[in-house]
Formats: C-alpha cells, structure tokens, sequence
DNA sequence: GATTGATCATGT
DNA sequence: ACATGATCAATC
C-alpha cells in the first residue's frame, strides 16, 4: 500500500476502512514496512498507529481530531470471538484544575466523542498480533440518549474533580464514562486542585469508555442476524 | 470473566 | 511534561 493521503470526505474514509475489512494485522504492517510485534506489551499502540497511517490520519500527536479535515477521530476497537469489546477505550487525559470551568459542550469528552470511526480489531490475548483481522468499521455519533448518558456522567465526575475530590475518584464511578490512571508509572503526578482549592501533586487521570458502553453502541448498529 | 489500577512506546 | 496510541496484570 502507498502513502494513503488524507481521505477528502466521510464516505471516501468510511470506504478505506471498509476495504480494511477481513485483512490481517501482520499483512498490513508489512505493506506499510513495519515489523509487527510478537506481542503488544511493549507496542500497545501499535495497532492503533497502524490502522491510523493505513487510513491516512493526519493530525499526529496534535491536539485534533486524528481526520483533521473531517473532524472524525479514529479509535480502533479490540473485541473478541463474539464481536464485544475486551478493553475499556482512553478517550482523554483530564485538566484536573479546569474541568469545574467546563461545560459539556466545551468539555474534551464531547469534543472526543462527537464523531468516531469505530475499527474493530480481534484482541484476543491467544492471537498473535500478526494474525489479528481487522473488522466492520462503524462511523459513530452519540444518539441523543447516549448523549445524556455521557454528559450525566461528565458533570458527575467533573463535579467531583472540580471540588477537589479526585482523589477520591475510583474506577467504580461512573454508568459509561469512567476515571482512571493515566500516567507512565504509579509516582507520576500532576497539578490538581484540593478541597480548599489549593494545587497539590495529584495522580494524572483520564476518562475511559467503559466496555459495556462500547458494546452497546457496536449492537445498536452491527445488527445480528437469527441465522448468524 | 469482568473490572480496576498500573503501565509501555513515541513524539513534541 | 504531557499529549498521542492503548493493553497489561492483579484483583474482584
């Protein structure tokens, strides 16, 4: 495969991927001349990046939706022999000191999550990468139901972060969106904002899907047929 | 088996 | 330091 150039519109992006459908992990990498890894544990954005150049992201590690163009973000989705998700989804790092300022419409949640190529990618552990087929693409935006889901979420969460009450934060919160560590190791930390209002060196975090969520929303568009 | 907290690589 | 891309691995 060529150097793909940025897709120009929804449906020529939506098309790419379509076209991914069915392949392998391990043929795409080499197309693209990349070694792909015998296992993910020290690659675990490696199908991600793959799927991203395959499909022609242009945004690098800048703060854009990953299409820039087309205000789509990409997400690759690891799911298992019956087609659910077998991984929470990062959807972004958290501003500890400004979320209490945020409203939903302004917030990185909603600016993430507003539109999504969903590329679902066989993850099962027992799978050598290289053997991994990439899956249905789904172009998503949130239903106004899911909406309400995710903002309720938002300002629950955002709302604690905001009172200075981070830290006692646990994965447990939360019906779709979640906060979790995000962060190279344990002893990172970063500005957050205390109960008086005070900084102090808190745990970075970021918001997570949780898998349900996204398994939710792949059933509601992937319709499965009686006859399999 | 699902979930939560911890962690890995890379680039600016 | 912090953003991007996520999965690992201990525990519930």
């Amino acid at each position: 495969m060529a150097q793909p150039l940025r897709p120009q519109s929804e449906a020529e992006l939506v098309a790419r991927a379509r076209a991914l459908s069915g392949r392998r992990v391990g043929e795409l990498a080499s197309e693209l001349g990349q070694p792909c890894p015998p296992d993910l544990r020290r690659a675990k954005g490696f199908v991600g990046g793959l799927v991203e150049r395959a499909l022609g992201a242009d945004a690098g590690p800048r703060a854009l939706p990953d299409f820039s163009l087309l205000g789509v973000e990409l997400k690759t989705l690891p799911v298992d022999a019956r087609g659910r998700p077998v991984e929470s989804t990062f959807v972004c790092t958290i501003p500890l000191t400004e979320v209490a300022n945020l409203e939903w419409e302004a917030s990185p949640v909603w600016r993430k999550l507003r539109r999504v190529l969903w590329v679902v990618v066989e993850g099962q552990r027992s799978l050598p990468p290289a053997q991994r087929r990439i899956g249905e693409p789904l172009l998503w935006s949130p239903s106004p139901a899911q909406e309400r889901a995710l903002r309720f979420d938002w300002e629950e969460l955002a709302g604690l972060i905001g009172r200075g009450d981070v830290e006692r934060i646990t994965g447990h919160l939360g019906n779709c969106l979640q906060v979790r560590p995000k962060a190279a190791t344990s002893r990172s930390r970063r500005r957050g904002t205390d109960r008086d209002g005070a900084f102090f060196d808190a745990m970075p975090k970021g918001f997570y899907l949780r898998a349900t969520f996204t398994a939710t929303l792949l059933a509601e568009h992937f319709v499965v047929s009686a006859a399999g």
